[in-house]
DNA sequence: GTGGTCTAGACCACT
DNA sequence: GTGGTCTAGACCACT
């Protein structure tokens, strides 16, 4: 469920975070459900546990999940809220995206034409 | 025209190049233009030569601009091209943008929404 | 009456000894009151045993409970001394606070109008 | 300047950015400033440079401070920012410990004398 | 030189 | 068992 890319540039710890806010938000991982633990990730992943840890810190930060001390990382019961963050997230990357492909001269029909391929590719897969 | 945020991670060579490279994706520069040399472009922004002649480098490497040994630096004549690869760049960070959308729940009418916000802004201005 | 946050990163028994001395400082528990049982604490709180036992162990080590072998834990008789060691630590935490302040270029003035404001709102309900 | 004790429970990392933040705050570290490497604090302080990097990076991420690929770290140019911060945390504690005094009794001159105090204390020295 | 990431492994408090 | 902190030291990109 959880992969890390060694060769990305992007930090692993990074990868982490991206990859479980990811399970949160599309559903996989439901509120207040457990999330491994530090060592058995750090055994199951072959990454450092430190690394772990970095991510596990992040995501409370985030308030992505939270920690009861002594018994592990739990995801938040507020997994609406952090869907709503994400969908935020992602409508300014648009935003950002568009105002590049304006300026490359893409049209309006260019752009719905890559969308909406992509949403008759995964839309079967959902 | 050529802005450089000390403050921001990404490394100044790869600002320097994206920066260049969007003026001559949106025609500001034209083909066969000559860049500033690495000693003026130092100059006005303040950063070590080394870093502008990496940038350059880099632009080189990609086919953006050419050298003429003793004369300096040039944009391709091809700027097309240049443009047609920002192009299909873009495209591909829409594919990924709309998978990431699509897991996160979002619809084709929120994305259709955020995108047309953008075409009407920037419209007039362009 | 009492409450344990286990989202909260501060240890359980110490959240349990703060609350309990809260109450015997505020005369909700008076003097020679008997404490729940550890068993029917840990039933009602839902908490290990041993944790519950910790806090009793603590309140007792500071002197605000004594505990009747073969009965229970009761409130000491002497709240009066508890009230009077609670208000020192409270004092403690005004000086190091207002030494804060200074450094931090606050007014005489505007720590008076916070103050002021608790005393408006919190005057009737006690 | 800094100073870090170790008998301190408080994490030294966190004791790091407290004494930086304070340092800010107070205004022995100007806008734009540049804080001692990581190395040399590490070698100064005896601690080791991950510990130092952690009070670093929280720094930035709380805006205090920001990095400059390849310089250093330097003190943010919003100082006033940080004060206004600062203060409104000191607010928020004065009005919780306000609450807990007044469930412990204490009455509106006992708060002031001690106040008071502190203010003819360090009047002087500031 | 600078900060950022990562591994390896110890020790701690809490449950 | 759990996560949190810390040391020791390597390697990286960037300037």
């Amino acid at each position: 469920m959880i992969h890390v890319d060694f060769k990305d540039r992007t930090p692993i710890w990074e990868q982490l975070t991206r990859n479980i806010t990811h399970l949160v938000v599309s559903g996989v991982l439901a509120p207040n459900e457990q999330l491994p633990s530090v060592r058995q990730l750090s055994g199951e992943l072959g990454i450092n546990p430190n690394t772990i840890q970095k991510a596990y810190s992040e995501l409370e930060r985030r308030g992505i999940t939270y920690t009861v001390a002594g018994k592990g990382c739990f995801v938040t019961e507020n997994t609406d809220r952090i869907t709503q963050t994400k969908q935020d997230e992602i409508s300014e990357k648009y935003r950002a995206l568009t105002k590049e492909a304006m300026q490359a001269h893409m049209t309006r029909q260019q752009i719905d034409e890559i969308i909406s391929a992509v949403f008759a590719e995964q839309g079967g897969s959902l």
